[in-house]
DNA sequence: TCCACGGGTATTGTCGACAGTCGACGGGCG
DNA sequence: CGCCCGTCGACTGTCGACAATACCCGTGGA
């Protein structure tokens, strides 16, 4: 049996991820105050990680120092979201295009697997767990490290702001899950044939998709 | 006379800058170990705000954390450029655009005062700050502060590129003041007057031109 | 009643210290 | 002669501590 390396895991990321996860769950609502040594007693660890990832998660939008080297949850507002979906369409028609030309089989494969799991998804909660990683699987998929630090900027922009706008998507969910699986289907299509022109379109169409459907709610 | 409020520097944000000004500068060529101890001692600090600089720097792609924890500069290649470039022409002429759209003043009279010195620029170290920072202006005019955040990930990964390609810009760098400063003319003329369309394509020619230049360099 | 003031509290920025881990190096053994 | 192992040094990740600073709140005085 072959012994997989281990992954070295350190508290900072851990925290990061968490609090991350936090953030966009709702737990601290807009404009609430992380301070460090809250947190720290909270996760029962020191400052010291804690601080990282408050900085690496101010690097990603989703917590705000003030001038005052406090950090805060950011709220965001409506042109929030105008603003978030304009700098994805500059983002992801890349990521797709990048994505085509470079056709990676352990890329692919992964969206391969995520659009089956995205097709039988059967909560709100879990179709948007697919769909967010469908394109930070795209992002990857490009192969462009400077593009996925880019990404991380708006990789969960959307979920922040639809928590904090409280018009959870549930109500409509269900009917856009089809029609997300068939958009991911001939973009993840259109990038295994390595048709960058096609893929880049079909990545903004699937965005202004999601415009559409976002832009009432806001 | 009205007091300016003193801003609080912070030896992590002194030392993020001191960095990446001397990563860039070639003071630690690529594949260099950055190990806290030694910046530490070199800076005369502790390792707390060294490391949090490095972080800061591994999210502008300026340095990466390797699987161990160890920070080094990344050595970029030919294939870097193009990587870089490109999001460059996703990110920049968005922008323009949205700077267009904006006209904010305080921003506007900034790109003028650079314009203006872009035009006297003497060495070809000052040109390149100066371009950098109408850029950099650009973008911040844009008044979208994730913008900006995706923005640092890619501000200075061409000064790096051309630093570690030792093919200083000194050869050709006259004759590429004035168009340059043209270029710049143009764009900032189409952003005050509000051309957002315009804006954005001239924003994209504009570094299609930087493309053509540095593209035999590779 | 309202404002100025002062103590107490909480938080940030920075520091030094320690444990765990890894690579380099040299000596002993087959 | 070559391989293995133990030791040493260096570095990272984490911790607790301290000074400086800003806020909160109760108190005293006008």
């Amino acid at each position: 049996m072959p012994l997989n390396p281990v992954r070295r895991v350190s508290l900072a990321h851990d925290i990061t991820d968490q609090l991350s996860r936090a953030i966009v769950a709702g737990d601290f609502p807009a404009g609430t105050l992380l301070s460090e040594p809250m947190l720290a007693r909270r996760l029962g660890v020191s400052r010291a990680p804690v601080r990282e990832a408050l900085i690496e998660l101010s690097t990603r939008g989703m917590v705000e120092f003030d001038d005052r080297g406090r950090s805060r949850v950011p709220s965001l507002g409506h042109d929030d979201l105008v603003d978030i979906l304009g700098i994805r369409m500059a983002i992801e028609p890349l990521a797709a295009a990048l994505a085509a030309r470079r056709r990676d089989g352990a890329a692919l494969a992964e969206l391969e697997r995520n659009l089956a799991a995205t097709r039988v998804a059967a909560s709100a909660a879990e179709l948007a767990a697919c769909d967010g990683a469908f394109h930070s699987g795209v992002v990857r998929a490009s192969g462009s490290r400077r593009l996925g630090l880019c990404w991380k900027v708006v990789e969960h922009q959307v979920d922040l702001w639809l928590t904090q706008m409280q018009s959870r998507v549930e109500s409509f969910c269900e009917k856009v899950r089809d029609t997300t699986a068939a958009s991911h289907g001939i973009l993840l299509e259109a990038i295994r044939s390595g048709d960058h022109r096609r893929a880049d379109t079909l990545a903004r169409d699937h965005l202004a998709e999601w415009q559409r459907i976002l832009a009432p709610a806001a």
